[in-house]
DNA sequence: TCTTGATATATGTATATGCATCTATTCTGC
DNA sequence: GCAGAATAGATGCATATACATATATCAAGA
């Protein structure tokens, strides 16, 4: 029962979607025992390396439409993790982490981190780092556009 | 009102999901004239590329849960762009695209070829195939363990 | 200042995604 | 051939995701 050849994919977008599952896959394993998903713990991230920020702003950073935000952020907000109060602009959410938040990211991060090294390991200095660099100059160059 | 600087994240799960974001974004707009969105397009490139298969066959080669697959198939099913049988092994489902199906799939090829022509000038041709390779590699290298 | 247009977020709707669990079927050891 | 284990897919549930639209607020001009 050797798996079916798995195709190399000729669509960009295809290729990227399948590869994001089968991070998302290992990622979130790792991550479960928290009930974090990988999503959720990149939400804490970013919040933990901006600091306050609004969620339009939050949603550019990572390329996420704003009003998924409001969706994921609430659930997270339900859980305590986030806090919100509005700013100057009394349109605007501003964002940033709770001390509950901060505590569950500081929790999670050991795990996340033996999830990056192990696959570190697993790909090779070399790959790893042309595959970072990649994933986030082609994130850019098409933002751009 | 330039765009805020965009984190070069430190995740590579973070970093695939982002691009995955930005490209279907850009994928989808391409195929929103035809009602099919890239998982959709992506599953018809896939049935058209392999014939006849399981619906866990299928879902080895994408990488999707085939559970999944049951609610995706079921929306394109009701399209009238997939048509199903049972195997020999009577508790498998065999896929197959209907004429529907391959029509559908063959008017929406030119607009793809077109939003993979268009990325493929943008990135340039070297930056296009590392790309594409290594989201492919890392898949395999992935799902391997 | 009043109006008009732009912007930030919220809400309705639909799809995408995976896990736990269930059912139907097949396989394996006896 | 049969009992128990394994497998394929379906279903319940929760999250992730984006678009169209609605609402509140702000900004720019007459």
């Amino acid at each position: 029962m050797s798996k079916p050849a798995r195709f190399v994919l000729p669509c960009m977008c295809a290729s990227f979607r399948r590869a994001s599952r089968v991070l998302t896959q290992r990622y979130d394993t790792a991550l479960r025992p928290f009930g974090l998903r990988t999503t959720q713990f990149t939400l804490l991230q970013a919040l933990s390396l901006a600091g306050e920020v609004s969620q339009g702003t939050l949603g550019e950073i990572l390329a996420i439409d704003s009003t998924t935000l409001t969706r994921t952020l609430a659930i997270m907000g339900r859980r305590g993790w986030i806090t919100s109060r509005s700013g100057e602009d009394r349109r605007e959410r501003r964002l940033s982490l709770s001390e509950a938040g901060r505590a569950q990211f500081k929790r999670a991060l050991p795990y996340w981190e033996k999830a990056q090294r192990e696959l570190h390991a697993q790909l090779g200095n070399k790959q790893w780092n042309k595959l970072l660099n990649l994933a986030n100059e082609v994130t850019a160059e098409v933002t751009a556009s």
